[in-house]
DNA sequence: TTGAAAGCGCTAACAC
DNA sequence: GTGTTAGCGCTTTCAA
């Protein structure tokens, strides 16, 4: 269970360290005795190789870093979950960033590319987690692929849903549904995906021919608490939404808590609509309508894209829209209003 | 932003490589001037070491690997967001194993301990990823500890709560409460947690003078899947049980969802007790009543203990137990027979 | 088909 | 205080 090295198994069969070396890697390049015997001996003595030096030697560490705000937000886990299946049947193992939406940290893990313990990195935030010079052609940065945020470079490979479209059908749903007074909780206005569900929002209540009473819609971050507190605040109004919209569902599930704290019944008093379909969602009182995410393609996507360019493939195109789709249950109910 | 090496620097300031070497690492073995001079060249031309080279020169990766089953669950997802701040915090980065409780998996990721990509493994399951020739000193096994579950081997050091007593907690909570049928679903019975959570639900019994009906137990997974499955079962049973001990919070969701379903109400009709107290169980209707465990400590503590022994300090006492407690919340309710 | 030799980029004795 | 030297364990020409 030490450090046994080619040079054991070679010392050991008689042969070279390069011959021990190509009987492993490049078993055709090498007579089939002496592969066997090599391999047996290998075995024999459990051999494992050193994947530092065979990454120093080829200058390729086998790792990608997923960067990411906080890995206990059940969207995101399933995200990596799929990351973590493609690197793994394609070779790689996958090192966990989780920034707490941290920048420093976004750039420590990026870091971790110049350093060669990791061959790329996706990206699950919207900036660039270092300076790219003014022109410097993509090709120039690591493998980089930006995973449901729009970091503002627009020749980076990037996979997110159309956010703008799925803000217009959940708004419309509600609108579908008779209610007027809607009510937002959104995510972090610095990120490329809450602004277009905001737009998407503004131009479904333009389109309906509704007012939107800007009083009546609260930033959060995707966070429950931040969903208690902006239901809270959003109750208060001394004319109430029939309607909320939480840009995640754990706000949702946080509004969800505060209206019912507060004596409100959700949907008969005020509907509620979230945005993500983590697991739970279909499973909690009542039943939340959300906007589903495809988690396990957009992890998937981001890993295929990611190696892809680490292999030397640059993807045609660099944005890769994937389908949302809109799950209407129990939290949202017509109103006659 | 190409591979600029120490050489490159060397050359540019006029020393040796390993003075630039010395100036970066141990700045006081080297003239004052020398230090300035080289700091300022390194940062001019944007010089980061070669961490591979670092780590094959010094036989120390700087990585740590937890294998854990789902980290999508957040009760996992918690302890690993602890894990990995103090693993951050000491200069560590945290390399993920998702395992989907797959042995083969299991031992893959503890294989990193072998070749060198890892310094060490927090273990997040029940069994050893390698084998141990019997009386093999455990300091000749890669460094690892055990969180959460015991592997089968005492002199591993393993950090987790004390379940026999915390289901003794439970279920005496629920005793209490005037429940005699108390049903079960319990997790994979090959993990010593889910064995002790069954000694101590039927110490709890016994010590009541009530009998523990053995069909009104299911054994299951962690899952919200299996927690629906569970209690759907269990409630088509001829004399259903008044409350339900669910292993996982994830189960006691499933269950919850379940019974609502079919037309139950949780606490009226029947109680439902959940295990682990993650985040969402506070705010789920009804609040879940469960047994919280430290998870913050339980990564914490997991991994100073393991990066420890990577620095060569064992722990005095391999056990490390971590306090419980038993939130009360609203899915029980005192019933009057 | 096999082996000798030259490093990958860095650290750490040890000498100057 | 600084430089020389000898590798860490492996891959990979290039020659034999």
């Amino acid at each position: 269970m030490a450090k046994v090295g080619l040079k054991d198994i070679a010392a050991q069969t008689g042969y070279s360290i390069a011959t021990v070396s190509h009987a492993l890697r490049n078993p055709d390049r090498v007579a089939d005795a002496t592969r066997k015997k090599v391999i047996a001996a290998a075995e024999a003595v459990g051999y494992t190789p050193n994947n530092l030096a065979v990454s120093l030697r080829t200058a390729r560490s086998g790792n990608i870093v997923v960067i990411i705000p906080d890995i206990a937000d059940s969207h995101n886990s399933n995200i990596i979950k799929a990351i973590e299946k493609v690197a793994r049947a394609r070779g790689y193992s996958v090192l966990l960033g989780d920034t707490q939406g941290s920048e420093a940290r976004e750039r420590e893990f990026a870091r971790m590319t110049q350093t060669r313990q990791a061959d790329g990195v996706i990206l699950m935030s919207h900036r660039l987690p270092f300076d790219r010079k003014p022109g410097l052609p993509i090709d120039k940065l690591p493998p980089i692929v930006n995973g449901c945020e729009y970091a503002g470079h627009d020749d980076l490979p990037r996979v997110y849903i159309d956010d703008y479209q799925a803000a217009i059908d959940a708004t419309n749903h509600l609108l579908d549904y008779g209610h007027r007074r809607i009510a937002l909780i959104s995510g972090d206005v610095e990120t490329h995906s809450t602004r277009e569900r905001l737009r998407g929002f503004d131009d479904a209540m333009a389109a309906a021919g509704v007012e939107v009473d800007r009083s009546l819609q609260v930033r959060a971050g995707y966070t429950l608490e931040e969903g208690i507190a902006g239901a809270t605040r959003l109750m208060r109004h001394r004319e109430p939404p029939t309607a909320i919209f939480c840009f995640s569902d754990e706000i949702a599930f946080g509004a969800m808590y505060a209206l019912r704290d507060m004596g409100h019944s959700v949907p008969d008093d005020v509907s509620v609509m979230g945005f993500d379909n983590i697991p739970f969602a279909r499973y909690i009182t009542p039943p939340l309508t959300t906007i589903a995410q495809p988690t396990a393609e957009i992890g998937a996507t981001c890993a295929e894209i990611l190696l892809d360019i680490i292999d030397g493939k640059r993807p045609e195109t660099p944005l890769r829209i994937l389908p949302h789709e809109l799950k209407v249950r129990e939290s949202t109910r017509r109103i006659s209003g």
